[in-house]
DNA sequence: CATCATGTTATAAT
DNA sequence: CATTATAACATGAT
């Protein structure tokens, strides 16, 4: 489910935890989750420790503890976090849960595509530091864009668009709901465009991430109608710009909403 | 029972 | 070798 600004969303949730020490860690160490690191370790590790600070980096999140602990959590396709008083029910997919004094703060991933990672030292592990620039930052230029669409030129726009070493934190809505804004069809090919159309996805591509970490980021708030947001998930339903009827068909292999009257 | 799901990656194909 | 397409992952909703 999550892309970036519902990362953000998720990443707040355990906000409460905040300058609290973790008194115990519960672990479902055989989950999926945890193929890229040692849950036992893991937990050994951070009972004790506090939660210092999180981070979000496109679909990538990092809570860091006291004594240089790094917790990473990527949230797949079905995971979330959420913040539970101690004593509510445990739930059937709790891969891992930080006990606090009157709190749990919970990771539940029922597909279990999620990933969890765990470092411990002074400075910051691969997985965190070698990230490409986010698509809000100074550095997501317009050229490191028309360069990545030349490159991948025989790629569906859309293809490209869902690359996180370009686009960190682009996902399938946001793919969609860039390519409708701009009226590009998804499975043009990326060195079919034009430098306006690629400027045009550049700066769409920003517009769009701001405005949904100002919405959806806050309090899962939705973005303003006039998207296609909220309209993309029938087929046959109405476009909201023009009269034409929306249409799905798996582009760059994943399902993509598209209008046949705006999208060219 | 078959299909689909806001993600990533190992492997196959070009 | 570099890039692109496909299958697989695990579970639940429709």
């Amino acid at each position: 489910m999550p892309e970036l600004a519902e990362v953000e969303y998720y990443r707040k949730q355990w906000d409460p935890g905040l300058g609290a020490r973790v008194t115990a860690i519960r672990t479902n160490p055989k989950a999926r989750d945890f193929r890229e690191c040692d849950a036992s370790a893991l937990a050994r590790s951070l009972k004790g420790a506090t939660l210092r600070e999180s981070l979000t980096h496109g679909k990538q999140m990092v809570f860091k503890f006291s004594g240089g602990r790094w917790l990473g959590v990527h949230l797949g396709m079905a995971g979330k976090l959420e913040c539970r008083k101690t004593g509510a029910d445990r739930e059937k997919h709790d891969h891992l849960v930080l006990v606090q004094k009157g709190r749990e703060l919970v990771f539940n991933d029922y597909r279990m595509f999620g990933v969890i990672r765990f470092h411990e030292g002074k400075g910051a592990p691969d997985w965190w530091s070698d990230l490409p620039p986010e698509v809000t930052d100074k550095a997501f230029t317009k050229k490191r864009v028309a360069d990545f669409l030349e490159r991948r030129g025989k790629s569906p726009v859309k293809a490209i668009l869902l690359d996180q070493s370009m686009f960190p934190g682009i996902g399938n809505w946001m793919a969609d709901e860039i390519l409708w804004q701009i009226g590009i069809f998804p499975g043009r090919r990326g060195a079919n465009l034009t430098k306006q159309e690629s400027d045009a996805i550049w700066k769409t591509t920003r517009t769009i991430s701001r405005h949904a970490l100002k919405t959806i980021g806050v309090d899962w708030r939705d973005p303003p109608k006039s998207w296609l947001f909220k309209h993309r998930w029938r087929d046959g339903n109405a476009c909201p710009r023009c009269v034409a009827d929306l249409r799905r068909d798996e582009i760059g292999g994943r399902t993509t909403c598209w209008c046949p009257g705006c999208q060219t």
